[in-house]
DNA sequence: TCCTGCATTGGATTTAATCCAAATCAATCA
DNA sequence: TGATTGATTTGGATTAAATCCAATGCAGGA
């Protein structure tokens, strides 16, 4: 365990926290001026190997990391603005995939993003 | 209606159809030789605006163009190879989200991925 | 304290995507 | 048919995200 690791995992801490490897950064410098963004990037790629934080590719630019990998969670997105929460739906998604529509794959996750406009946005 | 346009219709045309910008480009170019990168970007971008392409976002790696856009959707992916599937789920997981977890959001969209491990893949 | 091996650094590299000005082309009209 | 015009295409440069790599630094054990 290192300055930067720690580093690293204070910042990542929170919910619905979802930042670029980038923001990540900018505010690991904030407390560790020198941290690097190679170290930035390898602490996360751990983090993720160890099931610690999840990868969520919610827009199509940068990657997000998201700390709350212990309790399951689907995202809501607003179109406009990009803002991210947490959302716990009810029912099981996987229990509607059926068998004909399943190509002989081992099904073993699935991942829900819904989108929409965040209330901020609509209101302007 | 232009031949670089046409071509790129061309490569993006059945069902299961998910490729990358630079995979329309690479087959595009078997087709018309001096077809550029710029050009499919637009022509992907123009489609994608009219609605007749889906962008998906299933890996983290490039954006990939889905070209059954009419009929909605959703994807399986396999963990391995990333082969990916069009999939049509039971029920309606934009009911699943109670207005409690919906943060003063108007949802107006879902997008469902399922992963697992292909056929293929498992017998590896 | 001294080793040893892992972690960090930062700069270069790769990959995806976008931008831009110049050249080209398709469609229309006389 | 030939000229005009405005949209399209081109390719090279640029941006952004992520990865790679060799050199350096440091944490923790003997």
């Amino acid at each position: 365990m290192t300055a930067q690791r720690r580093v690293v995992a204070e910042v990542l801490d929170g919910e619905h926290v979802h930042l670029t490897a980038d923001e990540v950064h900018a505010q690991a410098v904030t407390k560790l001026p020198e941290i690097s963004r190679a170290t930035v990037y390898n602490t996360l790629g751990e983090l993720v190997s160890l099931g610690e934080v999840l990868e969520v590719a919610t827009d199509k630019r940068a990657k997000r990391y998201d700390p709350n990998a212990h309790r399951p969670h689907h995202h809501l997105v607003c179109a406009q603005c990009g803002a991210i929460r947490d959302v716990h739906p009810t029912g099981n998604p996987l229990a509607d995939l059926p068998d004909t529509e399943r190509f002989g794959f081992t099904v073993s996750d699935v991942e829900v993003t819904y989108r929409g406009v965040c209330p901020n946005c609509a209101s302007a």
